[in-house]
DNA sequence: AAGTGGTCTAGACCACATT
DNA sequence: ATGTGGTCTAGACCACTTC
């Protein structure tokens, strides 16, 4: 484990335990340095960890201090930002998939820009809905090149497609773009879901790439408002 | 400016001019190193920010390869994670605000949780709805303590609180933790934002602090759903 | 085996705040 | 003036691919 990350997760459990508390001076950096037997690089990579995730400032010439957070803040930031299929995100809970469509087409034009392909390229059309504790929580359509991807079957998209990916391929997945956008759930939509038409719904637009700098994934997710939330952490430069 | 900032934007500017092309392989950093007069860790700084913004990848032992994007998903990249205000978000747009609350009030309960302040602290209490082309689109809800940000009139919530605090009252606004969830409006939220009651909204409840680690606001957006969307980078690890 | 990026060090110099 | 954190260097060693 690298030194900078157990660092960082020391700091932060003594935060968290209220070893260091809020508004306090933590340590100058050189004395954590002597402290870690680090150098001041190591230190510094350690503690900007904690600062992007919002658990403390630095301010220069004066030192760096733990911020004025709430606990249920400080358990927001732990998950921020995190990379999760549904599958990975209830994983107390009982997850499994209502296949409404799993064929191989060429590849729709908005799919195709998404995920920088030539137009006559055969992709895995793919929609499902995910049931949570046999409660509809989101509908999945995604489109993924076979040739990435090579040998979903329909057992795979039951459960969960990145373990797949991961776990039998062998592939690493690196990070995706994602837009969240709100609108009206449309007829069928709404059925699926269990809801009313034209209530509200979420609109979770993502491109997946793999550590190859491939993209694998162009999804569209539709989510039930009352099962939605995101947390991010916005920095101002 | 910082050197790996600079090198970093060059980088940047030539993946956008086309001059590093997809799926290409960048030159090897100890190149970059020559090239830019750099040391190691300097380059690397800068090449990291691309990977975190999504725009190359790394791989160890092999290289570092420019991402298939398409020129829509480059121009977002650039967009997100920013900490805007609506003011400064609408830039090229006419933006006001119709006032509905400007009062000071001994702080409510959950607002005293997020700001993290004692019960019997007073904060401002403003409301008001942000037009944007004269269209309304957001409802702002928001506390602030009157002692971290003193002297707010009316004037200054008709225009950008953001740049009165840092214009003004000369304070450096650090960070943001920004939930999003979504639910239908309220019969009040969809008169003032234009929509039927039960419409869709988006709620973006967020908790601001300044470089001085104090929280200095909270806030709830209601926002039309026609006139919100937000980007997100996600990282597997 | 050679070459990549990843981590870490010890120390230089700078910008900024005041312990 | 002193001490903080910020940047940068030159070079060591490690982990991983195969240029």
């Amino acid at each position: 484990m690298k030194k900078y990350v157990i660092i960082s997760n020391d700091i932060r459990n003594k935060i968290l335990k209220g070893e260091y508390i809020a508004n306090q001076r933590l340590p100058f950096e050189k004395d954590l340095c002597v402290q870690y037997e680090s150098s001041k690089m190591t230190i510094k990579k350690a503690v900007d960890i904690l600062v992007t995730e919002g658990l403390i400032i630095k301010r220069r010439g004066s030192g760096t201090f733990v911020k004025d957070l709430n606990p249920e803040e400080i358990e927001r930031i732990a998950m921020a930002n995190q990379f999760r299929g549904t599958t990975a995100l209830y994983s107390d809970k009982k997850v499994f998939s209502k296949i409404l469509n799993f064929s191989i087409v060429t590849v729709p034009e908005q799919a195709a820009k998404k995920l920088n392909l030539s137009e006559d390229t055969f992709v895995y059309d793919i929609c499902r809905v995910r049931y949570v504790d046999d409660k509809p929580v989101v509908i999945e359509k995604m489109y993924m090149p076979i040739d990435l991807i090579p040998g979903i079957k329909e057992k795979n998209i039951k459960g969960s497609i990145y373990e797949y990916i991961e776990n039998e391929l062998h592939l690493k997945i690196q990070s995706a773009h994602r837009t969240v956008s709100v609108r009206k759930a449309t007829d069928s939509e709404a059925e699926e879901l269990g809801l009313e038409e034209g209530d509200p719904v979420a609109i979770a637009e993502q491109v997946g790439y793999l550590d190859t700098g491939n993209t694998f994934e162009f999804s569209t997710s539709i989510h039930r408002y009352d099962e939605f939330s995101v947390e991010m952490v916005l920095t101002r430069d």
